[in-house]
DNA sequence: ACCGTGACGGTAT
DNA sequence: TATACCGCCACGG
């Protein structure tokens, strides 16, 4: 590092927002993964609410299946009564997933269910 | 620089 | 199953 800037060790971390947004994007379609487990399949454990900011920071604009995401007892993340719930709701229930009373059966919808559907199909 | 807030989660009660 | 607590950390005031 020829010049006196801040060195930073040359090989820097891949930026956090970059694996969040591929592990999103990994979840399949008619499926659900919490924030926590995206984080962790993200390589940043524990980071949860950073995966909620990404989100957030996003925007429709990105394209996200932001939709999947939720939390780890099967609710969503926004107020039942905000224009945001709905619309996940709305989304969820265009791929199959639907609400048992305030959550998502995670049993059945949990990340890699498609694979279960697989094994229980006739 | 301190502090409250929040698209969260795991554990204990 | 539901609450309570605490850990987590990026942001904004």
């Amino acid at each position: 590092m020829a010049s006196g800037k801040t060195a930073t060790t040359v090989s820097a971390v891949p930026p956090p927002h970059a694996a969040i947004h591929r592990a999103v994007l990994a979840i399949p379609r008619g499926c659900v993964a919490s924030y926590g487990e995206v984080a962790a399949r993200a390589g940043l454990p524990g980071r949860a609410r950073l995966v909620g900011r990404v989100l957030a920071a996003a925007g429709e604009a990105a394209r996200l299946p932001w939709h999947r995401v939720l939390r780890a007892n099967g609710q969503l993340a926004f107020p039942p009564d905000s224009a945001a719930f709905r619309e996940q709701k709305r989304r969820l229930a265009a791929e199959g997933v639907i609400l048992r009373g305030t959550r998502v059966d995670l049993g059945r919808h949990g990340w890699q269910c498609n694979l279960d559907a697989e094994l229980w199909a006739p």
